[in-house]
DNA sequence: ATATATGCAAAACTTTTGCATACAA
DNA sequence: TTGTATGCAAAAGTTTTGCATATAT
């Protein structure tokens, strides 16, 4: 199943400060995709969300919507060379995780590794030593086999 | 600049058993391909190859000639959120190695950590026995900004 | 000689945009 | 009321494909 754990009402204040801070009104299409980027435990791609949140909304304005939640730093876009972009919340707004890409059958799936992040806030100190370069954030793919897969 | 020592033989052996398995020729526009894929220090986009190679390739065959050399995997496909596709040698031709991007100018630099590969190694085996995802092959990216935005 | 690759043009797919209308604050 | 958002249609950008010709082995 793709459900998470409701967000806290304190994302739900920080949604609203940041689609105010971008002059963006809480619309019904917006609050759409909205929930469904916070019930997926996934990234969704557009055709997805257009699944989730039915056709009352038409593409363009899902395109629109989207781009102007990313703009407001509502969600991030990822691409996974797919040909297609996919969108998730913001990390600040979630739980930082890092992805597991199945190469079968092209799921995508959340996975936190909060060990790991120690290494990496080490790594980024390293790296803006070593060639000067001021990490703000990382992303962290796995390519592989799903379980489901790996049974099949 | 962009340039990157020599690659040794035995990766042009590995890169023409890879294309005779494929059953793909060596002709000149993927030699120019190649060539251009190991002497650059960051993964290209079409544009950047085309630019490259020179307009005697087509563009319909630079993008035959790049899909033909993914499925032989002498090359791997990435993208960053760009709104199109990177690529690279295959890590295997290569050295395994991260990216920076930078949030300002868009460039995209390579960068070898090696100590991290250790721990993302043991990371992998936690995954399988968590999840049950069998990892092959992982993508690290950092985001922020690069030496030369800093200074401006 | 023969299977594979190329070049051109046309098309497919994802994403963006112009403009008139509708809606949130 | 007023600026922002929507819906539709048209367009732009990236990538793929059909087909006749050319090329590598």
């Amino acid at each position: 199943m793709s459900t998470k754990d409701a967000p806290t009402l304190d994302a739900q204040d920080e949604i609203n400060r940041r689609l105010e801070g971008a002059g963006q009104r809480l619309t019904k299409g917006r609050r759409s995709v909205i929930e469904a980027m916070q019930s997926s435990d996934a990234p969704l791609s557009i055709p997805e969300l257009q699944t989730i949140v039915g056709t009352s909304v038409p593409l363009s304005s899902l395109y629109r919507i989207i781009t102007g939640l990313v703009d407001a730093k509502v969600l991030v876009k990822l691409e996974f060379a797919e040909g297609f972009a996919r969108f998730e919340l913001d990390e600040s707004l979630d739980q930082h995780h890092h992805h597991l890409v199945c190469t079968d059958c092209g799921s995508v799936a959340d996975v936190e590794l909060a060990d790991l992040e120690i290494t990496l806030h080490a790594t980024t100190k390293s790296i803006k030593r070593k060639v000067g370069f001021q990490v703000a954030t990382h992303r962290l793919d796995f390519f592989g086999t799903c379980n489901d897969c790996t049974l099949t």
